[in-house]
DNA sequence: ATGGCAGTTCCTAACTGA
């Protein structure tokens, strides 16, 4: 089995790119995020044409995360509420950035991490909040069955200098700030591994490059997209790639595919 | 030091992203 996360920053902007894509890539799954639409907008029928089952969470011009899966999901979930509550969730599910279903006896969770702006303001504290309610929700979705976990999706975090281009103070930054580093190391202590390192050690992987300033060409990357295991998993996974071909296409996201096989 | 690029809507300016 192959699943795939791409942050596509518009999907009705990226359909095409994404429909090639996956004529391309037969991956089983295929999750979105950024996708900018209300669900009774979202581009269906190039998606379902190529035989895909559709799961998503939208709203009118940011955020939106989605699900293309060739086999139905069972027990599809949108938020963190219907996991951890409403208590702990607060505001967290007004912006639409988590959706779960279960394949194959894996809950996959596709989420879009807060970017958190800069360092200190209220939408870096948004951020932390966020992860720290998102380490409530895998804790949750652990003790309540015993099924591995497939959590990928773009984390807007770097986690370690070697996965960006040029670390040298940024760390000062929102997506390596030592804060948010740690609430991730936090989050993926509950037994979560990275696939992409069980497989490559060195730097100069990167899965998202700034518009601006000719980031691609001058390959300024960073790697923030991941897909994090269970330990059952993460032993059963033959490879973990980033794509890096649509980044090369004309209007391209900023963000390219992650991809790990079972 | 700043802005740079892109998408969307509050659509030709302002916002959010990363």
């Amino acid at each position: 089995m192959q699943i795939a996360t791409w942050n596509v920053n518009s999907i009705r902007t990226r359909t095409l790119q994404v429909v090639k894509w996956l004529n391309q890539h037969q991956v089983d799954v295929l999750c979105l995020q950024e996708t900018k639409v209300i669900d009774l907008d979202f581009p269906k029928q190039p998606f379902e044409e190529l035989g895909y089952h559709l799961y998503f969470a939208g709203q009118k011009s940011y955020n939106g995360v989605a699900i293309l899966s060739r086999l139905p999901l069972l027990d599809v979930k949108i938020g963190f509420s219907p996991i951890v509550g409403e208590e702990i969730t607060g505001n967290l599910d007004e912006q639409k950035r988590v959706i779960s279903g279960v394949i194959e006896g894996i809950r996959l969770v596709n989420l879009y991490v807060p970017n958190g702006s800069e360092i200190g303001s209220d939408k870096y504290e948004y951020k932390l909040r966020w992860l720290s309610v998102l380490g409530q929700y895998l804790k949750e979705l652990l003790t309540q069955s015993p099924q591995e976990l497939c959590i990928c999706g773009d984390f807007n975090i770097a986690l370690e200098d070697r996965d960006i281009y040029n670390p040298k103070g940024k760390d000062q930054f929102v997506m390596a700030s030592p804060a948010e580093r740690l609430a991730l190391l936090d989050v993926l202590s509950l037994g979560l591994k990275d696939a992409f390192r069980k497989f490559t050690e060195d730097g100069g992987h990167y899965s998202w490059w700034d518009y601006r300033n000719a980031g691609f060409p001058r390959n300024r990357g960073w790697r923030i997209d991941h897909i994090y295991l269970t330990s059952g998993l993460y032993e059963q996974t033959s490879g973990c790639l980033i794509d890096v071909e649509p980044r090369k296409e004309t209007q391209p996201s900023d963000h390219t595919p992650v991809i790990v096989k079972f």
